[in-house]
DNA sequence: GTCTATATGTGGATAGAC
DNA sequence: GTCTATCCACATATAGAC
């Protein structure tokens, strides 16, 4: 009978410590790298022995997993910058916010986009979560305009690519991502060329 | 007296041995990622032992290295499509051919576009070949327009983000990729629209 | 050059005591 | 939940026989 309130507290610690022990993995993988991660280092900085990290994910797998869901998080968490009825406006705040976010944490991001850890497959429900990321950073395009899924995909593809070419050659700079604003200013122009020569299909 | 000619024939068997090395290893690579290559696999399926690897290679990076070094010379090797004076005839072709090399070894592009192997950074001198693999796939858009290296930042950015998609998302799919011909037209627009805008700087 | 044998250090993961 | 002890696979490296 006293199952339920007791089950609340130790449920409460217990994500403390998951969110602590995330915490601090995201550290290790920003000054290790990702597939660096250890869980002996990760324990070692928690001050607990390794073996204990399987109470709480049962796998390093899991725990990236762990980490992949909170990333997708951090970006629906990201609120959407003020509404314009301008087109081009709109997609540099968007395109700014999101490449801000992508630069501020290079591992997350890679993390996030790229399929670099061996084993690892983020599950069901954390790809649900990064669907619904997606989701939330297309809505303002979506609201403004009438978009096909190609669309959409070229752009991802624009600004991913500005974001990837920044992480991997010049990391710290702004060499590609200093492009965002010439980028958008094609893109818009792409999509008002696009609606006006296939306005019935 | 006798060494030159000894250490020739020498000489090739070696090359020959490291070539087929380099050639299961990246069969191994394919299977099991770029991360997952071990050394006792590798040895296994050569029918050696895992030391005797050492005489070819110092260290597991250093046949990262000249994996590295192989996988640009491919693309240097790659002939240049015809070339044409249109240019969005030309760009298409160019880029055709890029990506049809990418998509038919994406863990080798993983290995050439992405730092994701914790401890290998490239030599100085399979950077250079990768340098100038950079400018071979640039030459036919240089010989036709005048280009920025803003320009062509774009560009990579463009197609490499292409790539990248649907590796991640959607391995063996051409979700991404059957984009390029529109991403060429709207680049090729960008770039006309850039030189008469900006002629005289 | 290539092998066997061996050694160290690292990693993920499990069993079982407390 | 947490610990110690342990297992197995791996990278790296060396010694010494053939």
């Amino acid at each position: 009978m006293l199952d339920k309130p007791t089950g609340d507290w130790r449920a409460e610690r217990r994500e403390a410590a998951r969110a602590e022990i995330l915490r601090v993995a995201g550290q290790l993988a920003r000054e290790h790298g990702l597939a660096g991660l250890s869980l002996r280092d990760l324990a070692r900085r928690l001050g607990m022995a390794a073996p204990s990290l399987y109470s709480y994910f049962e796998s390093k797998n899991a725990l990236y997993d762990a980490m992949f869901t909170e990333g997708w998080q951090t970006l629906l968490d990201l609120p959407q910058p003020d509404p314009d009825p301008d087109l081009r406006t709109s997609l540099r705040r968007s395109t700014h916010a999101y490449v801000r976010w992508a630069l501020e944490d290079p591992v997350r991001y890679q993390l996030l986009n790229q399929r670099t850890i061996p084993g690892f497959e983020p599950s069901p429900e954390a790809y649900a979560v990064a669907q619904r990321a997606y989701e939330h950073m297309m809505a303002p395009l979506r609201a403004l305009v009438d978009v096909t899924q190609e669309d959409l995909d070229l752009l991802t593809a624009l600004v991913g690519g500005l974001i990837n070419q920044q992480i991997a050659n010049e990391p710290g700079g702004t060499r590609w991502v200093g492009l965002v604003d010439d980028a958008m200013d094609l893109y818009a122009q792409w999509l008002r060329a696009r609606a006006t020569t296939t306005p019935a299909a």
